[in-house]
RNA sequence: GCCUUUGUGGCGGAAUUGGUAGACGCGCUGGACUCAAAAUCCAGUGGUAGCAAUAUCGUGUCGGUUCGAGUCCGACCAGAGGCACCA
């Protein structure tokens, strides 16, 4: 088999006659959205990795396309980020130039694997006639209120120069990179994300998506339900504290409140200690998000001379302290603590010498915090607690919150860990934010006739160690008359996840000049029908993507909630050795492209296929690929050399041909590719045992192995005296009936251990089986002489005779 | 520490969801074809004992439920991923 041949006459002829072209408009077939995760176009191509998703939802595409569906299968690139920009840098040239020819080689690539794309849908998020609605989506976000420009602590990386979102920082580092974060206060846009936590939330029980990623977003977005209580200040004043034991509240010795929150600040000029306190918050400024998350550092912090709280339910009057492991932007900014029943505060009185006061029963509270792990849910009551002693913790949970409410100091609340999302770069390859500040103070956003706003030309693209973006030096960009008012252009840009955020909606309607994507075309084909890509991102993309989603939903700009029905994430593939392919190990790394040239397109899809489930990781095996190739050749050979096929019937391949027809159209539907693959070679090894072949098997055949290996498929459908792509032909059909066994040879068991088989048919009646498992040498044997008490029959599956 | 997930031959992995564990492939062994090799085709292949029939052990570990457990229950061990002072 010449695949180089075969491979490239089927390429051009692809894209010639347009042959994966989708009719968007045509409503009178279903429909079927399958979406890959569109890659970042990095200098190196494509790697081992991509065409395992990509070629899952390509087999799925084209058995949907034989099975009379619309198909819509659109590829695009991801194309605004860090790489080129750092490449720009470094040579002074354009990262737009560099990004075109990395999609260049990108789009070859994945023509190459034989995709099928309908490729006049591509779409490419740095585009400007693609951004403009980035930034038209930004600008309704800002009119609703939920981008807003605030000042906030935020993850400053210096090294990069820029902020970056919580979902990049990883262990106190950028994610790219590995350079250190700080936390520091900056004015900065953000999405008001925490405003759709609790629909982000319910959203997850509607759609089909691995239990694991939904526990990340449900982790992510972290949502405690609690009490608010304000707390007054002795000497006149009041805060308010945050907490989800409000059992526990007469057990308070003591209030914590964050060293970076406002309150500290407006407290201040009460403080007596002030050197100290101003001391330790300089402190905590100083310490980078790691050093503050780092465990077993001890609990630091210092008291606030001066300020003196009141426990609101029993007038108690207690010390406040300040602590760095209470964190300024949660809850209140302020804790009430109670050692005796949280680690934390228990640390927190031992290092700085507080009494404790036990108010829940059950276990002594001399060594460590008796927490409410331990205590919910098995019966403790109250202690020490006034009126509320000797309820349960339940009971005194709802009888203290409605003691509080009542006295008109509480509230219930639910918190929220997930943060706003920092959506602003001080770099400048990403979209432009299209927000003006006049010289008055006040803002305003473009209107839609000046969108899109464009990146201008640069001859420096490096940022600034202080925080300016790239784009401050560019003068006439920045400084505008707008409405006829002097103001400067915002100069941070968008981060990467703005475009990635609704690129699925864009496939749609790619061209559309007029707004995002038509309304009677979404609604037709919205939402995704199934989405391929890896677990990465769990908690940036797939979590960004939800909530812009929602909010157009709410907006009425598109039909559903939640964008992607059904979710499956791609194992990875690891070199030889096991081991995560990379710079580490180069010797085993694959490059799909070698692949391609040494065994072709064909066998690389087929063994990626084969390797194991799409889940799993898997670790990579050049047998293997000369395996899969084998096969490919074995089929090859059984269509150009063997003249088996003929137009007479073999009644002895009937019955594997249906099994194979019915096992590969449904493990295909539910994605496992590789017990398909494992149905078809059991097929073609039949067929070899026969002389016969009848066209009708061969031609079904054919048309099973085509989404897999499209090349030669195509190639031995010609041969077959067929003038057409194969990729429209009618998928083939199986009878049921003709899948079953008539005789069957079933296992016969004695005391639960297999001692024989026998062989029967749908006919055998039960006292039959029976009767001639008792016949059977071996379990005459076992039975000899022994009584039996029981036996179970179970059709077409076991006979077990239980013996004493 | 918490949450999710995975443990099956020399290797990648199957197993209709409680019913003959190891399908299919890789590798290995043997045979056919060949002067020979490659390619191809055919057969065998979990461990132990046995010439064999067969016996026995065997799905991370230890228990349990059941006529019967890779599958269900309990406890534990190991790997992977996520969260990690969130009150």
């Amino acid at each position: 088999m010449n695949t180089k041949e075969i491979e490239s006459k089927w390429i051009k002829y692809w894209e010639e006659n347009k042959t994966f072209k989708t009719d968007i408009n045509d409503f009178s077939k279903p429909k079927y959205y399958a979406l890959d995760m569109f890659p970042y176009p990095s200098g190196v191509g494509l790697h081992a990795g991509h065409p395992e998703g990509y070629t899952a939802t390509d087999i799925v595409c084209r058995m949907k396309r034989m099975q009379g569906y619309n198909v819509l299968h659109p590829m695009g690139f991801d194309s605004f980020g860090l790489p080129a920009e750092q490449y720009a840098i470094k040579t002074g040239n354009h990262p737009e130039g560099f990004t075109k020819e990395n999609i260049e080689t990108f789009r070859n690539q994945l023509k190459m694997l034989g995709f099928s794309y309908d490729w006049d849908r591509e779409i490419s998020t740095c585009d400007p006639a693609y951004y403009k609605w980035t930034q038209w989506i930004f600008k309704q976000l800002y009119k609703d209120g939920l981008a807003k420009n605030v000042d906030m602590p935020v993850n400053w990386c210096p090294e990069l120069g820029t902020v970056l979102a919580n979902d990049e920082v990883i262990d106190g580092k950028s994610e790219r990179g590995g350079y250190p974060v700080i936390r520091k206060n900056m004015k900065q846009w953000v999405i008001d994300i925490p405003k759709y936590a609790d629909k982000l939330l319910s959203g997850l029980d509607e759609i089909d998506w691995p239990t694991s990623t939904k526990e990340i977003q449900k982790n992510w977005i972290g949502k405690s339900k609690g009490v608010e209580v304000d707390v007054e200040i002795v000497g006149g004043g009041k805060f308010s504290i945050f907490t989800t034991c409000i059992e526990t509240i007469y057990g308070i010795t003591f209030f914590v409140i964050a060293p970076d929150g406002k309150l500290i600040k407006e407290l201040m000029p009460r403080v007596e200690n002030k050197e100290e306190v101003e001391k330790y918050i300089k402190e905590t400024e100083k310490k980078s998000t790691m050093d503050r998350t780092e465990l077993n550092k001890g609990k630091s912090g210092c008291v606030v001379k001066g300020i003196k709280a009141i426990n609101p339910v029993n007038g108690k009057e207690v010390p406040v302290f300040l602590g760095d492991f209470v964190l300024g932007d949660y809850g209140t900014g302020a804790v009430m603590a109670v050692p005796s029943h949280d680690e934390r505060d228990f640390e927190y009185a031992i290092e700085h010498n507080i009494e404790m006061i036990q108010v829940i029963d059950g276990r002594e509270t001399e060594t460590c915090a008796f927490e409410k792990q331990d205590y919910l849910g098995k019966g403790c009551k109250l202690i020490n607690s006034e009126e509320f002693t000797g309820l349960t913790v339940e009971e005194a949970k709802i009888k203290i919150t409605e003691k509080l409410v009542d006295m008109g100091i509480a509230k219930e609340v639910n918190n929220y860990k997930m943060r706003e999302w920092i959506f602003a770069r001080q770099r400048y390859w990403g979209e432009p934010i299209p927000i003006i500040h006049y010289e008055d103070g006040t803002t305003d956003v473009l209107d839609d006739k000046d969108l899109p706003l464009v990146l201008p030309e640069l001859e420096d693209y490096s940022p600034s160690k202080t925080g300016a973006s790239p784009l401050e030096k560019a003068d006439s960009w920045v400084n505008v008359t707008y409405n006829g008012k002097k103001g400067k252009m915002e100069t941070s840009t968008m981060p990467g996840s703005a475009g990635s955020s609704w690129y699925y909606l864009r496939y749609i309607d790619p061209k559309n000049n007029e707004c995002f994507a038509d309304k009677e075309l979404l609604k037709h084909w919205m939402p995704v029908d199934l989405y391929v890509g890896g677990p990465e991102h769990a908690v940036g993309h797939l979590l960004y993507s939800r909530m812009w989603n929602n909010y157009l939903y709410d907006k009425g700009l598109v039909p559903t909630a939640e964008p992607f029905k059904k979710l499956v994430h791609q194992g990875m593939i690891l070199g030889s050795n096991g081991i995560k392919m990379g710079k580490r190990y180069p010797e085993y790394s694959v490059n799909p492209n070698d692949i391609v040239r040494d065994y072709g397109a064909d066998t690389l899809r087929f063994y990626e296929m084969f390797m194991g489930p799409l889940e799993a990781d898997k670790p990579w095996n050049n047998q293997a690929v000369e395996g899969s190739r084998k096969f490919l050749d074995r089929v090859w050979r059984l269509y150009t050399e063997e003249n088996k096929i003929s137009d007479n019937e073999n009644k002895n391949l009937e019955r594997i041909y249906h099994q194979t027809v019915k096992k590969v159209t449904t493990d295909y539907e539910s994605l496992n590719f590789n017990t398909a693959i494992s149905a078809m070679m059991v097929f073609i090894n039949a067929v070899y045992k026969e002389d016969n072949y009848p066209k009708e098997y061969a031609e079904g055949f054919i048309k099973l192995l085509n989404p897999i290996a499209p090349f030669m498929t195509e190639e031995i459908w010609q041969k077959l005296n067929h003038n057409d792509t194969i990729a429209y032909e009618p998928w083939p059909t199986y009878i049921e009936e003709k899948t079953i066994e008539d005789e069957i040879e079933i296992g016969v068991q004695v005391n639960g251990k297999l001692r024989g088989s026998i062989m029967v048919s749908n006919e055998t009646t039960e006292e039959d089986m029976i009767k001639l498992a008792l016949e059977q040498e071996n379990v005459i044997r076992h039975t000899e002489g022994k009584e039996i008490i029981k036996t179970i029959v179970i059709k077409r599956r076991i006979v077990n005779i239980v013996v004493k």
